[in-house]
DNA sequence: ATGTAAATAT
DNA sequence: TATATTTACA
């Protein structure tokens, strides 16, 4: 519980451009207070406010999703302030080498808690808890190697809803921790397949820190809004992805990814595979490639299981290709598209 | 922004 | 190996 208030604060992948080694704030504190010019001190302190500052600015439009971050670093950045004028103000004292944990900084603070209320922070309190053991950032005075990863991992699990092998044992993880905080400043909003709110900004960061994009899961349901959204349009054809993101509605849905969805979609149905018993009307949607552990929680204005109702003209069909769109989705669609015949 | 192909991950 | 999904490109 002592010192969790902001280690190595460099969210950021692309460190800073100097050769500066990020120090905790205790042990900056520390050694600033090793110093017997004051001027120095406060020059030292005024350094490293900076570079708080700086940090901040970094991950400002992140602010929403990382709302622990940013009361973090608001939190060392106000300590700091307060050391500088400690040593203005009064002789330059002592440096408290053990700070107070959660000093309400109070106009910085709000700053961080805008939008933040305050049961979230009773929340985020406790999961600092956990956070100050694991020790994201800080690589020295730290032990608890073993500790981490299990932490670490269970946080994944939560995070991403099951695997948790993209850059976890690969040689590549730049912030090992990043994902753990992600999973925290995420909360409970971005767990499942629908996430809340955080569309693209969190996206982005997590792209800087993994390298790539969590695969998106296109799970029964969101299939059947997919398909709903293009019955709505008038077929895979003529629908757009824009058009179809949002029409489904789905929260953390991207652009991209429906547009992927959609070229499978109509490379799967373009030109009726007939033959395919018609048993298979559920081919498309009933991809469960990612039910690992991943159910649509959805907790969009519709229920999970599926009314989505849609009753355009399902079977209007007229024999063969009436409206130059809908000609191949409203019965094609369902058919094959998982046929075994290749080559 | 969209369609498509190439790259990757599973 | 086959597919699903992501990224790169036009």
């Amino acid at each position: 519980m002592g010192s969790l208030i902001a280690q190595g604060l460099t969210l950021d992948c692309s460190p800073p451009s100097k050769a500066w080694t990020p120090k905790s704030t205790t042990e900056f504190l520390a050694e600033v207070s090793r110093l017997d010019n004051v001027s120095e001190k406060i020059s030292k302190l005024d350094d490293y406010v900076n570079r708080l500052q700086d940090e901040m600015k970094k991950i400002d439009a992140f602010k929403r999703e990382l709302p622990l971050c940013m009361f973090l670093l608001n939190d060392a950045i106000a300590r700091m302030k307060e050391e500088i004028m400690r040593c203005q103000s009064s002789n330059c004292e002592p440096i408290l080498e053990e700070f107070i944990p959660l000093k309400k900084s109070s106009s910085d603070d709000e700053k961080a808690g805008e939008e933040v209320k305050e049961t979230d922070i009773v929340d985020r309190r406790e999961k600092m808890n956990w956070m100050s053991s694991v020790q994201l950032w800080n690589a020295d005075s730290n032990k608890k190697r073993k500790e981490e990863s299990v932490d670490r991992a269970a946080m994944e699990e939560l995070f991403r809803g099951g695997k948790s092998s993209r850059t976890a044992g690969k040689a590549f993880s730049p912030f090992k921790g990043c994902s753990n905080f992600l999973a925290m400043a995420v909360g409970k909003e971005g767990r499942d397949e629908f996430p809340a709110a955080p569309s693209l900004s969190l996206r982005t960061l997590r792209l800087r820190l993994n390298g790539r994009k969590q695969r998106r899961c296109w799970s029964p349901e969101l299939h059947r809004r997919f398909v709903s959204a293009l019955q709505q349009l008038g077929g895979a054809q003529a629908a757009t992805p824009k058009q179809i993101r949002e029409l489904m509605q789905v929260d953390g849905l991207t652009n991209d990814e429906v547009k992927s969805h959609l070229q499978k979609y109509r490379l799967h149905t373009r030109r009726v595979p007939p033959a395919t018993n018609a048993s298979a009307a559920v081919l498309w949607a009933s991809q469960e490639q990612c039910g690992e552990s991943s159910k649509p929680s959805n907790s969009q204005s519709s229920s999970p299981q599926g009314p989505l109702h849609l009753s355009s003209r399902a079977t209007s069909v007229t024999g063969g290709d009436s409206v130059e769109e809908e000609d191949d989705d409203n019965k094609s669609e369902s058919r094959s598209w998982k046929r075994e015949s290749h080559v």
